[in-house]
DNA sequence: AAGCATGATTAAGG
DNA sequence: CCTTAATCATGCTT
């Protein structure tokens, strides 16, 4: 439309010079009398038509009327009629309906799944924790990866939809402009609705096919970004410092047992700001490690242990104000364990063997009693290394490696060499 | 760059 | 589904 004058502009002097005076000759309509004049009629029509792209659009549009006033016109146009009425049939078996493509169909439902063609907003976020489900195993991430995934994605999705406006608008334009086309040459030429339905129905799926390739690109999109994002979450940063000591005084003052529960690892999740499954990998990959090598963990273990230790006397004495990380004196706490190790050690024994099965006050006493054993290992090793070596073995870990099933404390294994070789490494 | 530390993944077992 | 043990892949330190 835009570009009309620009056609009738350029092409202006070609039309006017190829076929000079034809629709003068049109318009006069020689004498239909006899079938020469008839017969050359038809055959100037037929050229006319065959050149029809060569006019100009205002010289095309003189002819149009001149051809509508012809008085041939009703004539032709109701043998083009009958003509039609013989091959329609075979055109409308030609083309029916059209399977729904399955690739569409997957498409959709993935995008649908991804939230990018879902509901509005919520759509974002669904589609996240789709994603960290499906990279982990629950619970919902916070953290920055997760937004910026979120962002990426809304933004795919923003594209995805004003692009998909386009092509509708676009469709929606091109149909009504091929109607509007169809209806005026309707007076031309015999159509009928079903026509246009057939022709309307083919520049759908024409733009469908184009929304097809858009699906497509942002199916791949989404893929990419996920898996980017799934990379990103392989791609490991280690927890902050903060996390780690939590983690680890946790296990270290539950080293009996140090299989947090559901509620523990969820409390320890929060505390820590990672996920249950990161503290479950966390406690996993401890336990592994402490046990194939309890040597190199010893230090840690003490430090840990002393440092529990201290609150958890600290507790003990004062009753109520505990919490304070940062443990006020550990090496004078360790020091004073030092006196009475070996007191310490039978009660703990007796404690261990006795009472910790099971009951929620049973575990609470043990993580006491490992507390209190590391602190009692930790000075012995100062002190005595073999004092160490017999308090360190009994972690309860038993020589199969099963931690839950500890033997009794009192059936010190350890020839020389086990974990227990604590004077070697202390020193480091 | 090498080597260790560490979070995540995987296979096997219960 | 959870655990262990092995392994991967990266981060950090030397």
């Amino acid at each position: 439309m835009d570009d009309q004058p620009r056609l009738m502009h350029s092409s202006h002097g070609v039309g006017m010079a190829g076929h000079p005076g034809l629709a003068q000759h049109m318009q006069d309509g020689t004498g239909g009398a006899d079938g020469e004049g008839r017969k050359q009629d038809i055959g100037d029509i037929l050229q006319q038509i065959m050149t029809i792209t060569d006019q100009s659009l205002d010289e095309a549009q003189a002819r149009k009327h001149a051809l509508n006033c012809h008085r041939m016109k009703p004539a032709l146009f109701n043998v083009l009629c009958e003509i039609k009425e013989k091959t329609v049939l075979s055109i409308r078996g030609a083309q029916e309906e059209e399977p729904p493509d399955a690739q569409l169909m997957r498409l959709d439902n993935m995008l649908l799944a991804e939230g990018v063609s879902g509901p509005e907003k919520g759509g974002g976020s669904a589609a996240a924790a789709a994603a960290a489900a499906a990279a982990g195993g629950g619970g919902s991430d916070n953290s920055a990866e997760h937004s910026d995934y979120r962002a990426k994605l809304s933004q795919i999705r923003q594209i995805y939809h004003t692009e998909l406006e386009k092509y509708e608008q676009a469709c929606n334009e091109f149909t009504t402009h091929v109607m509007n086309l169809l209806r005026e040459q309707s007076r031309t030429r015999p159509i009928s609705p079903k026509e246009i339905e057939r022709m309307v129905g083919i520049i759908h799926r024409k733009f469908s096919s184009i929304q097809m390739q858009l699906k497509q690109s942002t199916c791949e999109a989404v893929m990419i970004l996920r898996s980017r994002f799934l990379d990103a979450r392989r791609k490991r940063r280690n927890f902050n410092k903060q996390a780690t000591e939590i983690l680890n005084e946790y296990f270290y003052s539950h080293l009996s047992n140090p299989y947090p529960s559901e509620e523990a690892k969820e409390e320890l999740a929060k505390k820590c700001s990672i996920t249950v499954s990161q503290v479950s990998n966390w406690f996993g990959n401890k336990r592994i490690r402490y046990k194939k090598n309890i040597g190199k963990f010893q230090e840690e273990a003490n430090m840990y242990a002393a440092k529990t230790a201290a609150t958890a006397t600290s507790v003990s004495t004062h009753g109520s104000q505990a919490n304070s990380p940062s443990t006020p004196n550990s090496a004078g706490s360790a020091g004073s364990f030092n006196m009475n190790s070996g007191d310490l050690f039978m009660s703990v024994q007796s404690l261990n063997g006795d009472s910790y099965q099971g009951a929620q006050v049973g575990a609470n006493v043990q993580s006491q009693v490992d507390t209190l054993r590391h602190v009692i290992s930790q000075t012995g090793g100062y002190s005595e290394s073999l004092a160490a070596s017999q308090i360190y073995s009994p972690q309860g870990i038993n020589a199969n490696g099963g931690w839950q099933d500890a033997p009794t404390p009192s059936s010190v294994t350890s020839p020389t060499e086990g974990p227990g070789s604590v004077h070697s490494d202390t020193s480091n």
